[in-house]
RNA sequence: GAGGUUGUAGCUCAGUUGGUUAGAGCAUCAGAUUGUGGUUCUGAGGGUCGAGGGUUCGAGACCCUUCAUCCUCCCCA
């Protein structure tokens, strides 16, 4: 028999894991909760159409496709086709609904956008909603990068107001303080203003060239994404033209007020810098003094995700060699993709498996959160088994988490349990507490043991 | 899709120019100790050295193939 194992990319959470990455959700919840955000959950598969052509020609390579199982080839004909097409249907982009019509869920934006469409004379617009749920991507797993990951979502659809950027701001801000992570910068562009360079050199058509090398300026500098812009097809005027304006520098309004200067000839370039003052100036008037990251803008941001229209954002932390850690936009037109025009919609994401981390390394989980603040019964057997059973039940009524030792094993392999699962305390009903119907409760920190009556056990262990 | 790394006990890893029966720490189990855990001490179990083939008197080590893993690029959270 071969050792088990578990598919490339995917992971077992242990109980501590998972307790830590609860702690994450939690945090997260009661934010989008506070913020006026709804729940909402959708399936782990959707139909191979509705995520096609949704997140660009790298993105359609990477969705997990999901082989039809004959459930739906009725006929005997049906299914020999399913055969001969299957050969095909692994060399990529190719796919056939002989073979594969349903995939794995690849993000929470495009199920969100279907969900609005087939809900939408049920829902109240603005409609605020937040995701926390695991998609899937057929990468190459490594550092930060997984297969199976989780993404808590929080958007706004069905509302145009600038309000809705700058509370998502918030919403990151407000998270990275209350989860301690250190040296968050939360960077802000806008596809406008990508837009606008890609005028400004004369070759609108090219801006996704001219954003996906822009976006690589921090890992091969200002040579390397020259070279890329050539490349691409960008002429040497067109190149000027881009290094003028990531030459620009400054704090965010004097970023805003260059580009302004740079863009003057441009509508949609001077449109994306009038949405991100906007947006900041939002921002100013809801942004807590005590959030101790940074918003910044940063004309470089691109994001490849090609639904995005405006707004762009994206967040990092220089405290661990990490990629993005969340990230989001606005939307013009998602919903349009599913025939329904004229809803806008805008959104952040939390990459929360990079987070949790990021906080791994740097070791900042609340101690707490790995100690177990339960209590245990010691199993003696016989009548002491009637008596602790009896315990038990009077302690869970008072809400008091507790278990009982199954088997009347050896004393010393039951303490030894007890200490392996950190138990706060162990209780022992044996004999003589039994016959006094008291209770022995030793505290399992200090060590300290003292015979109580049932009443004053519940009082200590209330506290736990 | 391209490039590289590492595969030896449940886990982390030693293993010399190829040489007897492949080791250690941790973990597990048992005992010291059948009403007192953590710290000790003693002992035990546990391996087709990732798989297949080749070279050799002899392979954990060298060669080929293959699988897995982690990392980098691409792209992304």
């Amino acid at each position: 028999m071969s050792k088990p194992s578990i598919p490339q990319g995917t992971r077992d959470f242990s109980p501590a894991e998972v307790r830590k990455r609860q702690y994450i959700f939690n945090t997260l919840r009661n934010i989008f909760e506070t913020y006026g955000f709804q729940p909402l959950e959708t399936p782990a598969m959707e139909n191979l159409v509705t995520l096609t052509g949704k997140y660009g020609e790298e993105g359609d390579r990477l969705i997990f496709k999901i082989l039809n199982n004959g459930l739906h080839e009725k006929k005997e004909d049906d299914k020999v086709k399913l055969n001969d097409e299957w050969n095909k249907v692994l060399s990529k982009p190719y796919s056939s609904p002989v073979v594969t019509e349903r995939a794995l869920r690849y993000d929470l934006t495009i199920p969100f956008a279907r969900y609005v469409v087939m809900h939408q004379n049920e829902l109240a617009f603005p409609f605020r909603r937040y995701q926390m749920q695991p998609v899937w991507r057929a990468d190459r797993p490594q550092k930060g990068r997984y297969r199976e990951f989780w993404q808590c979502d929080a958007d706004v659809v069905g509302s145009t107001s600038l309000i809705n950027e700058a509370e998502l701001l918030c919403i990151y801000q407000s998270a990275f303080y209350q989860l301690k992570v250190p040296q968050v910068t939360v960077k802000i562009n806008s596809r406008k203003l990508l837009a606008g360079i890609s005028e400004l050199c004369g070759t609108p058509e090219l801006m996704m060239d001219i954003t996906i090398a822009l976006d690589k300026l921090d890992k091969i500098g200002w040579d390397g994404v020259a070279k890329e812009l050539q490349q691409r097809g960008i002429n040497d005027e067109g190149i000027a033209q881009v290094q003028k304006v990531i030459a620009v520098a400054g704090n965010n309004e004097e970023k805003l007020a260059a580009l302004e200067t740079i863009m003057q000839n441009s509508t949609t370039g001077l449109q994306g810098i009038n949405e991100l003052r906007q947006t900041l100036a939002y921002h100013k008037e809801l942004a807590d003094d005590a959030w101790d990251s940074k918003v910044e803008v940063d004309i470089s941001l691109a994001r490849g995700l090609n639904y995005y229209t405006g707004v762009i954002v994206e967040v990092t932390t220089s405290a661990v060699q990490m990629g993005s850690i969340g990230g989001g936009g606005r939307y013009d037109d998602l919903t349009g993709l599913f025939g329904l025009k004229d809803l806008s919609g805008v959104g952040v994401s939390f990459g929360i498996d990079r987070i949790y981390d990021v906080m791994e390394e740097l070791d900042i989980f609340p101690k707490q959160l790995n100690t177990g603040a339960s209590v245990m019964l010691v199993n003696f057997g016989g009548a002491n088994e009637q008596y602790a059973l009896q315990i038990l039940k009077t302690l869970r009524k008072e809400n008091i988490a507790a278990e009982l030792y199954p088997d009347a094993v050896k004393f010393d392999k039951q303490m030894k349990y007890a200490n392996k699962r950190s138990m706060a305390y162990v209780l022992l009903p044996g004999d003589e507490e039994r016959e006094k119907n008291m209770i022995s409760v030793k505290n399992f920190a200090t060590g300290k043991q003292e015979m109580l009556s049932i009443e004053e056990c519940i009082a200590i262990l209330g506290t736990v």
